[in-house]
DNA sequence: CAATTATTGTATAGTTATTGTATATTTATA
DNA sequence: TATAAATATACAATAACTATACAATAATTG
């Protein structure tokens, strides 16, 4: 998809490649010599020139050797690596095969995370999506990578720098890719907004990104929105319906008068989603919104089916 | 539209070339020689005489030697590079004719936006980036619409809901640039963070895609990161600078423990920019930043001098 | 558990390459 | 004529190359 095969220049002589990532220049020499690791260009009498790209894949050897991965064995966990899989076979998920390249993708991008490594990053989530359409990849790779680095980032010290990473890199692929669809969509209006005070949006993009494949036109209003201005939005844009979302436990109060008020005057359903609806769902009811599972693809259907 | 035929006058001989440049004569003649670099006319009996042209790509060289490419492969580098675009005539644009094109294209978007319109606001935009180059689109069409809308929000009830509208576009938009940009940048990395507290991101963008289009790296980490986690950013990228943003006035005890704690831990230059920097900036250089000018393009220069 | 072996980063020796500058000599400029 | 530039050759200071060696751990085995 991207520049595969666009090969970079290679100019940078080991002294500067070894300034740069930290590795001593007879230790890359030995990799190379004893693991056959990054293969730099070479020039007519022998000296070695790395290009960017082979610092890239250094820092990642880094980053595996950090997590405890022996040097002999960082080869095969690489991105050059484990990209032989055979085409999908829709039926076969389950296949231990399967299963297993998911998880060297995850594998793939947290290592790219935890390097802060966007090009990285970002051939390995191009990589799955060569072999696999978007839904798949979304709920085989990138629900479990979030669902593991959350979990990395219970106990972590710098969580806070890596999920900001990644959220800032998911949110401008996502953001991409919602724009495009966006000027193409022509179905009913669904407005999308983050209720105040959450700033998580990455679980909104995959619920906009479902409903524009399903033909809906979507107003995305991104996170942490003010309740009281989006009954202006709705009569504006004439939208069929309001979808808010919440990661956060929702106050008492703010279910009882606020959201209660909105859902009460809005010209349109109000749909509510994320993990508030696992706790909140019948105080939510009660307030006359509709609580979405959290599963966007769930979610999207009971919009779907409530509309109709 | 921009006169890339009038061959510039080579005047300079190389003594003058020399004294400009610093690079020794005799060196400059042995990288003509050794490597083809610079051709300058000659005079009838063989003297070498060097246009300005000439002179700036010398210093493009001293550039790329500093970032530790040999002499032997800086022709590569020069010749393929995406860095020859002359810059616009920045006088050449208080015509009236072209102030009204801005203008309307700015009254296009702010109709969009209070519609909730993003097709409309696209088409407006695309319009314009169409005729002029991204740069100058920034300067005189997004910064001046953010402005108007500012002044609109703030008396404006429903604010809010335009703004995240807005924002949401723009990021989308904004990050899909900085994305595809950032997958071919080559140079030292910059991170760039926003101060917690303030959610502010677009303008971070635009430094974002500034730096890289001046061929830096970007780690770009958004807005509201904590600053605890900064420095392990720093050395796991092994980046040349931090950038910090803020359009928020930041209390003053973290100005001097935090900030400045993370000033004097950081192994690279701190700069921090945003409208803090309007009031604060006594205080911020006291605890070891660097406060930047608010305008994006003097902020990048500044960054670049303190840098070389 | 001690002994053995494997792994892996770094050191060193002996060469060869790269690259800035010096110098000798000749020719052009002012 | 004094200064400056041109070409050509030379040279010294780095820096890289290969190959071998070695010490500190880690893993395995008797």
């Amino acid at each position: 998809m991207y520049n595969r095969n666009t090969r970079e220049q290679a100019v940078y002589p080991i002294r500067v490649v070894a300034e740069k990532t930290g590795v001593n220049p007879v230790t890359m020499r030995a990799w190379e010599r004893r693991y056959g690791l990054i293969k730099p260009e070479r020039t007519a009498k022998g000296h070695r020139l790395y290009s960017t790209q082979d610092i890239d894949t250094i820092n990642q050897i880094l980053q595996l050797l950090e997590q405890g991965i022996p040097i002999s064995r960082v080869a095969e966990s690489l991105s050059g690596g484990p990209l032989r899989e055979p085409l999908p076979d829709p039926a076969g998920y389950d296949d231990a095969a399967e299963k297993n390249a998911w998880e060297s993708y995850v594998r793939r991008m947290v290592t790219a995370v935890s390097a802060f490594d966007e090009r990285a990053l970002d051939a390995a989530y191009n990589d799955a999506l060569s072999l696999y359409p978007i839904d798949l990849v979304t709920r085989m790779l990138i629900t479990p990578l979030l669902r593991e680095m959350t979990a990395r980032w219970e106990t972590f010290v710098y969580a806070d720098a890596e999920r900001h990473f990644l959220d800032s890199y998911l949110r401008n692929k996502l953001g991409a890719r919602f724009h495009h669809q966006s000027l193409q969509a022509n179905g009913a209006k669904l407005v999308l907004a983050g209720v105040a005070g959450d700033h998580t949006e990455i679980p909104m993009f995959f619920l906009a990104l479902a409903a524009l494949t399903a033909g809906y036109r979507v107003v995305l209003l991104g996170a942490n929105c003010q309740l009281e201005s989006l009954e202006h939005v709705l009569s504006r844009t004439r939208a069929a319906a309001l979808v808010l979302h919440s990661e956060l436990l929702l106050p008492a109060r703010m279910i009882t008068s606020q959201l209660s008020a909105l859902a009460g005057r809005a010209p349109c359903p109000v749909f509510i989603t994320g993990s508030c609806t696992e706790s909140q769902s019948d105080e939510l009811d009660r307030a006359g919104l509709i609580p979405l599972p959290e599963d966007f693809i769930s979610a999207l259907q009971l919009v779907r089916d409530s509309l109709s």
